[in-house]
DNA sequence: TAGTTATTACAACTAGGTTGCAAATATAAG
DNA sequence: CTTATATTTGCAACCTAGTTGTAATAACTA
């Protein structure tokens, strides 16, 4: 069961992700909106979005949970499987637009992948 | 600064790791030899290792880290890029031998990359 | 065998994330 | 507009994977 009210918290939460292209972590969020809306909350409406198919989530090379906005919203399943790129030297972590060929793989079921790419940004290569 | 000395840790973290094609868990580890070797002590055990390129790890699909054994000890670097696979039933989680392409991407240095896969293994699956 | 230095256990701690519950509030019904 | 009801929130306490500092122990070297 996804988002059923519109809260201040939630329409917090969805202007920091229409405010930015990026993907967003749970602490960097707890770090900006923490001082108004409780962490458990901030927790729980993320998790709401990401039911609903307007954010998706994966981890970071850390092992911290990022959000990021779907392209396609409510059609998370297949037009959304694509890498993510982590910045070592600004963190700025991002959706890559690209396709991934998942591996088709005898005698197995394959229901999620995830793809993450550690480097050097545009930004922070030169 | 990896392994210098062969001290029963060491010994019997190499033995866990001989005994299974799969990769291994560190809570599974800690399951496992926690009565024997300090939590702490396998934590560093593992690192060191993994610094020497007897082993390599990767983040399951749930944060927790796991390793496994490099196929080609001390070329950890290009040959050990594969992705991995999460069996959603019963837990188990290997190395595929397989390549993976990893997307050029312009403007972007490259470092590091993870792919990983959850689904159903070959005995599960039925 | 003694000295040096890596390694270990232990306890205490950190951080990301979760749970239970009472109070607050958005929405629907009247 | 008011009331009823059910979702959402804040709080505090908790959980778990992993880390740190330190004194004691054990592996290697001379």
């Amino acid at each position: 069961m996804g988002i059923i009210r519109k809260t201040e918290s939630v329409e917090l939460l969805l202007k920091e992700f229409h405010d930015t292209e990026t993907a967003l972590s749970t602490i960097e969020l707890i770090k900006r909106l923490g001082k108004r809306i409780n962490k458990t909350t901030i927790y729980r409406v993320l998790s709401k979005l990401e039911e609903d198919g307007v954010l998706h989530s994966f981890l970071g090379f850390d092992g911290v949970k990022w959000f990021a906005r779907c392209k396609s919203h409510n059609q998370v399943q297949i037009s959304d499987i694509h890498p993510h790129f982590q910045c070592i030297s600004c963190g700025k972590t991002e959706c890559l637009d690209i396709k991934v060929d998942i591996p088709k793989l005898v005698n197995r079921e394959v229901l999620l992948s995830q793809f993450i790419i550690k480097g050097k940004c545009n930004l922070c290569v030169a």
